[in-house]
DNA sequence: ATGGTTGTTGGACAA
């Protein structure tokens, strides 16, 4: 089984790159974020033709994620525990072939504090947001594990794990991908017996980027940040074969600022 | 120091 993970950034903008993606990666699961738009205009018929059945949690202009899969998908959550009026669609989950699989899209979180000079700091509101997000997530996420099933939580969590993670790690500390409270909450979440499928893999792989920004010469200079993760519950590692970072889409014309991430699991 | 880019939109805002 091939799930990828992909932030878009704009399904429509992006159709002639995912199509033509998607005809050389053959991935049985997809797992889309920022789709920008609303649910009703995703091309589920396009998508259709190339054999994937797809379900879509849309917004209008922002955030959006969606699950492709060859296989049905049933049992859909559209939103976090405890997020059930959260205008933002950042959180889609499924069962497809006995898995549980969901699509996220973390908030970015950005700036951490409005002030940088004040003391103490004062977080701002798009700061807390994503720490809240981040901790009903981790609540869920504990509930799940207790079931003992295959779990695959993958997206793009805007977070930098470590500095092995980020070109410039200096950089990037007060940074909301980097701060260290998002960090520390990205570990806990994993201590609580998660395995992050690339890391775990290649412990010491440098340059191993999922994203570059769009400014400056970010993807000619490699100045990237890996920020897309798989997250698998014991059921899940146990049958974990590769996980791989895809860098062509990147390199193509009108190309997303992320790059497709692929799991592949023996079942 | 500032600007550098892309997408949704039709002016900011988000990333």
């Amino acid at each position: 089984m091939k799930i990828a993970t992909w932030n878009v950034n704009s399904v429509r903008a992006r159709m002639p790159n995912i199509l033509t993606w998607l005809k050389t990666s053959s991935p049985d699961i997809v797992l889309f974020q920022e789709i920008k738009c609303e649910t009703s205009a995703f091309p589920a018929f396009e998508f259709e033709a190339l054999g994937y059945k797809s379900h879509a949690l849309g917004q209008k202009s922002y955030n959006g994620v969606a699950i492709l899969s060859r296989f049905p998908i049933e049992d859909t959550l559209e939103h976090l525990p405890e997020n059930e009026n959260d205008p933002q669609s950042r959180y889609l989950e499924a069962t497809i072939q006995g898995l549980r699989v969901a699509s996220l899209y973390l908030p970015n979180g950005n700036p951490v504090t409005l002030d940088p000079f004040q003391s103490p700091v004062q977080f701002s509101d798009k700061y807390l947001y994503k720490l809240v997000w981040m901790e009903r997530f981790q609540k869920h996420a504990a509930q799940l594990l207790n079931k003992e099933h295959p779990i695959i939580f993958g997206g793009d969590y805007n977070i930098i794990p470590e500095a092995i993670d980020v070109y410039d790690p200096k950089g990037w500390e007060l940074d909301a991908l980097y701060y260290s409270n998002s960090r520390a909450a990205y570990r806990s979440l994993i201590n609580l017996g998660f395995t992050e499928a690339f890391r775990t893999l290649y412990p010491h792989q440098k340059n191993s980027f999922t994203f570059w920004d769009y400014q400056a010469g970010a993807w000619p200079k490699d100045n990237g940040l890996r920020i897309d993760h798989f997250l698998l519950s014991p059921e899940a590692a146990d049958r974990m074969i590769t996980c791989t970072i895809d860098r062509t889409p990147r390199g193509e014309e009108k190309a997303s600022d992320h790059t497709p991430v692929l799991l592949e699991l023996q079942i």
